[in-house]
DNA sequence: AATGATTGTTTTATAGTCGAAAAAAAGAGG
DNA sequence: CCTCTTTTTTTCGACTATAAAACAATCATT
């Protein structure tokens, strides 16, 4: 239930404290990190040369000084290494690679639209592209810590339940050894909502939702600044909630989900009808909905207000359950209707959910939409080395 | 956002291991302590002796030997002090006295059935009836280790924000004086499912959900074997989330609230319709229409398939959000109709809920309906010491 | 240029943690 | 009385973090 702490664990953790600020706050030096984790002085030296030993940081230079001496700079070993992150969405598959402060080298995709795509030739598909991508960089698979591959459902060991795009048990065992790279797996949303709360819009955040509303709609759950996972780790599946006893069919077979709500789509719906279709012109369509809103136009009217009270209630149920102090709405489409909308949903956030905890949470746009994916799925190799060390032998490899 | 450790965080937690292994598995001898938690044998010597000199775990006699050194007994100092547990319900007012080994030795229910009841009116009421039982009981204020307050509402700090008994924003600051033993206030469904993790059906469960159901509903969270809070405690309000678009009206004022479709009185409204009042008599009214239904009686059958279609989907929106092991069903008349419609209402959860999610969590009766609330609230002074080893100081006093 | 104030980092010394192993205690059974 | 078994306690070693002191390196002022 609760597990015993030994001296070792002491360690660990305030070792991973040091290597995480030192990772979102590259460069930085012993000082500030010591400011920041409460540490002393003594420990984050120890600690920190430790870490440059290992290759994990970077000593170099130093800050100016203003009186005294100077800071001596620290930060990531930008170069040690490389991260790869993929995130396989509805339509395509992303791959990125990033040095370790996460600046993006290369990136590929792999377009997939109005099809489904089997397991095998994503796997094949992604193997291929991170193999081009480190020739064309000119760079060794031995160089690469790990990637991380963010995925559309729910993620167990290897396995992965994606019914969006048709994976019962799609497996993965065995991924690593086929890319040539350590793999971590992991459900999109949860990964994107990492990126976010490392370098977006939930830094900082302890309890907050970070929702991502597109052709789907999950979301990823932060508690005391951690991923929330639940039991089995897919705790956070807020798109087949269910807000109506009756409503529309979801593409889960099922019916009043969330998702059928507040997808792009059912808006495009409720604006034109289900005869004019948007397909594959989406972004399109919604740029067209909130303009015809903004001039005035009475269906895209009717439209949004019904996307706005619809997401009103969804988010309510967040907030009376998970009590956060933000929320961060994302996803292309929740990214685009929060530029516009944001003061309006958190006014329906607000009439439905409980006082206390309605009037707390702020609801704020996500700010790293275009890249949050794959950006989120390259954190995850990067989370286990901050946390466990887990890949510092194949740094300076 | 997370916090530094250093060697004493170690000691504490392992200290809160042992005492509440100790405090649940009384009697256990040290050798059992080690082999439960992990500790070494020469660990749990060392904290144990000094648990032993603080007062509040008691060695004394020895197990059977059944050929070797005798385990000698250690266990709860239950006659080292008092806790009391008081408990706000919607009609009456329960307070308890326990030893330490929460075992009843006094109790009284102060009832407002049909009328509102102030603060300071309850506030008194508590503390007259502490009173009385200390007398009763012979003994002094100074012996009780605290008074655990469950209140159906939400909590911060001394202030309490309780709808359903018109209580907004509660002072309860001073309570703690006017009583004369120092007071612990929570939510009750927090601390019924707290109850019903150290005792009942939640035992050992590290990820589960309890949820409450009566003339209210409500609802506990665990994670990670503890209490999930949120930002600002106030999280696992289930029972004003919402599962209609419009749906009937809740006592909050809003509509559409999992509340409304599941408490004991719309299922009776719903048999009875609401011209026939079952007012004051629920419980009865509730054996009535479950007998009613197993006797096939047609409206009895369309008012309990709603109840079990409207849980199916309640639940399921937990299941998919905090993905636990197990719901524990309690509250008068949830652990009724859990006697009767356990399986019903798990087909109903699992055909709502995510595959995954869904096809691993398991739905049990509570087992400590009548004793929950007040045995819960019992349980946070208790909580306290063990954890941090606060009012050490009253035990032997 | 010299001095002192200021700031940042490293070293030293100390108190505290757990755990492995040895030692001791206390029984059963011959 | 001796041996074997089981449980608890003691001893000792490996690690931790931190406070305080020492050291290092800069700026400002004289």
């Amino acid at each position: 239930m609760v597990e015993k702490a030994s001296v070792k664990d002491v360690r660990r953790r305030n070792r991973a404290l040091i290597l995480r600020h030192v990772w979102l706050n590259s460069p930085t030096s012993r000082g500030e990190v010591g400011l920041a984790t409460g540490l002393s002085a003594a420990t984050v030296t120890n600690v920190m040369n430790e870490l440059i030993a290992e290759g994990a940081v970077r000593a170099g230079g130093f800050h100016e000084s203003d009186g005294g001496r100077r800071r001596a700079i620290v930060g990531v070993a930008d170069d040690a290494g490389l991260v790869i992150g993929a995130d396989v969405g509805e339509t395509k598959i992303g791959v990125k690679v990033f040095d370790l402060a996460l600046r993006p080298l290369a990136e590929r995709e792999y377009p997939f639209k109005g099809r489904r795509i089997e397991v095998a030739e994503a796997r094949a598909a992604i193997t291929a592209q991170v193999v081009a991508m480190l020739a064309e960089l000119n760079t060794s698979s031995s160089r690469v810590l790990g990637l991380g591959l963010g995925v559309p459902g729910i993620v167990q060991d290897q396995i992965v339940h994606a019914e969006v795009v048709g994976w019962h048990a799609a497996d993965f065992s065995g991924f690593g050894e086929q890319v040539g790279v350590p793999v971590y797996i992991d459900n999109g949303a949860k990964s994107t909502t990492q990126a976010e709360a490392w370098f977006g819009a939930a830094r900082g955040v302890s309890h907050g939702v970070m929702v991502l509303i597109g052709e789907g709609a999950g979301a990823g759950v932060i508690t005391d600044g951690r991923l929330y996972r639940g039991h089995s780790s897919s705790a956070g599946e807020w798109g087949h909630t269910k807000i109506s006893l009756d409503g529309p069919h979801c593409r889960c077979g099922r019916t009043g989900c969330v998702e059928a709500f507040v997808r792009a789509s059912t808006v495009l719906d409720q604006w034109c009808g289900p005869d004019q279709t948007w397909l594959g012109r989406e972004t399109e369509g919604v740029d067209a909905v909130l303009r015809a809103w903004r001039d005035g136009d009475p269906a895209a009217k009717r439209a949004i207000d019904n996307l706005v009270n619809h997401l009103g209630v969804a988010l309510s149920n967040l907030v009376n359950l998970y009590n956060p102090q933000k929320i961060i709405v994302g996803g292309w489409f929740g990214e685009r209707i929060a530029a516009e909308l944001l003061p309006d949903i958190q006014a329906a956030v607000r009439s439905y959910a409980l006082d206390q905890p309605g009037d707390e949470v702020v609801l704020v746009r996500s700010q790293l939409v275009p890249v949050a994916a794959v950006l989120g799925a390259a954190t995850l190799p990067i989370s286990q080395l901050i946390e466990y060390g887990e890949g510092a032998e194949r740094l300076n490899a």
